[in-house]
DNA sequence: CCGAATCCACTAAGATACTG
DNA sequence: CAGTATCTTAGTGGATTCGG
């Protein structure tokens, strides 16, 4: 829908975080594995549909991949592939940011956790 | 329409990104200041509207500065403010990724690049 | 439990024409 | 030149229900 247009391409990257729930999703993911009802539960209030679009999107872009546990009752879980891994440090900016704005209250211990990598 | 729980807090960034082309907008501005005219011509096809739209969104959330000199004709200029120049990590992240993927023809070493695979 | 399938609502964005 | 004023369109996302 863009054109890549190439000097200063971030296209790629905008088609992958299109979507309203797209980086709150991936913000779970960088977490670990997740299963659907969990991402549904931390995004509350995110419809099924909605959810299940966006993780499939995801999953076409190869982001995430999606395991299925054969079963019932059924059992399914996303995680970030490498290519997905790697969109880290731009979720860690957008976090500096924010906190360089002092937006939030301010958890000291927030840094700490950061810092595991 | 987000709720700003806080750790891990990026809605902030999320507000001022939303809008399809509102990353575009600021690729743009990160490269200085700019008249209305020239970003319309540089993110062709965007409608007016919508480049106003942005624009003053951005302006609320004090991410640029719009600048009028009367006269005829018209001169207005658009310029990141610190507070948005300080967003360029999140952009250097984003282009880092795009092109860690390879997504760009990368020019004149594409050939040497297919002989060697 | 994890979705698929509908249907609907909302709003960002586009087209177009016009003005200070 | 730099917008504003309308109107229309399209694409998400939400609500709900149902199936494997």
């Amino acid at each position: 829908m863009i054109d890549p247009a190439c000097p200063d391409a971030i296209e790629p990257v905008l088609e992958i975080l299109d979507g309203k729930w797209t980086l709150l999703l991936l913000r779970d993911l960088f977490n670990g594995i997740k299963r659907f009802g969990e991402l549904r539960r931390s995004l509350h209030p995110i419809s099924p549909k909605t959810l299940t679009d966006r993780l499939r999107m995801l999953e076409e872009k190869g982001i995430v991949t999606r395991t299925l546990y054969p079963g019932v009752p059924l059992h399914v879980e996303y995680e970030l592939t490498e290519r997905g891994q790697r969109l880290q440090p731009i979720f860690a900016a957008m976090r500096a940011w924010a906190q360089s704005e002092g937006t939030c209250p301010k958890k000291e211990a927030s840094e700490s956790l950061l810092l595991k990598q």
